[in-house]
DNA sequence: AGATAAATGAAAGAGTTCTTCCACTTAGTC
DNA sequence: GACTAAGTGGAAGAACTCTTTCATTTATCT
């Protein structure tokens, strides 16, 4: 069931409307505004999206590839224990920057099952990177995925919250993860 | 201007209500929700807090009286490290407990000024104990109150998002701070 | 270009939540 | 015990948000 052109471009419109005002307002925005963003009827946004779950799965589905993508080319990394601190950083901070609230993260990548197959993906790439870093002797044997995820959580929690340097805050996170994490 | 009994005691079942509903449903809990939970009418509460913010106001300065205590305790240990870690950990494994949500810390604590004189001695106390660990050569020079905010900040965020084990993940996430505290 | 099915937005309807009014109840005072 | 002022809850109503209907517009196919 393939969409005519311009309703999928209005759907884009639409997940692009979203992502900007839940970094902004979180994801309890009026889904109404969202279509005013967007440029469409309450009504186009209620047909494309008949929850408010979905279109946070939708929001999710774009930054999850943004993210599969660091992943890859961190695993592709010659330096598995700086590719790991590099991948960390570029995710936090990016967190950071679009806003991407705890909600989201949470409802659509760690709650549900509708990403079952890109977070097992992920996490066995990540997995892979620590591995190879701990073989290194760089990264502490007791780090694993759920460290990971328990720092993305962390930063996703912060990063709803209103500071004067966002970006900044989750380079500091990072920094005490890091720190953790190294081998002692 | 004072309360009448009846009304304080109303009162005090309100803030009750709201502390166990914000812990499970968020701070947007239907003021009506958080009225019948009290066992008082909606009318009641409308009077008594104007607005979501007074009422989480006033349920955060209950949080914050327990905080302080614990605070004044640590500062006055012996050992100012171990104390330090105790207190990170005590005041984590709360708020993952009580279900301290994010919102609470940050607009009542954090962002407003609504407790600026709690916020400027709980600060001084935390920095004087801090200050100790590091001259006692067990904390690293570059922590400071801020990273203390940080590890509260993120572990609210985290707080709110429903784990199995919700207190585990507190302490696995103080776990980290503290080796990063660590002197090197 | 014409036919057809898909897609749209304005408006109405249904469901919530919060606030206010007002007749009634209760605590505090003599 | 009686008086007074403070306090209360039910109910009405105002404000929001989400969904659905339906007449109209627009893309797509031949």
């Amino acid at each position: 069931m393939t969409l005519r052109a311009d309703a999928r471009d209005n759907r884009d419109r639409i997940v692009d409307a979203a992502e900007q005002l839940y970094a902004i307002s979180g994801v309890t925005t009026p889904m109404s505004e969202i279509a005013r963003r967007a440029g469409v009827g309450a009504a186009t946004l209620s047909r494309r999206f008949p929850s408010r779950e979905s279109l946070m799965d939708a929001v999710f589905a774009r930054q999850l590839g943004w993210w599969m993508s660091a992943v890859d080319a961190a695993a592709d990394a010659e330096d598995a224990w700086s590719a790991l601190l590099t991948l960390l950083e570029e995710t936090c901070v990016q967190q950071a920057h679009d806003g991407v609230c705890a909600d989201l993260v949470v409802r659509s990548f760690l709650q549900g099952a509708s990403f079952d197959v890109e977070k097992a993906a992920v996490s066995a790439q990540v997995e892979r990177i620590i591995g190879r870093a701990q073989r290194d002797g760089k990264a502490s044997t007791d780090v694993s995925w759920d460290d990971v995820v328990l720092l993305i959580e962390a930063n996703a929690g912060a990063a709803g919250l209103t500071t004067a340097d966002p970006e900044a805050r989750a380079r500091r996170l990072v920094h005490h993860f890091a720190r953790s994490f190294a081998a002692h």
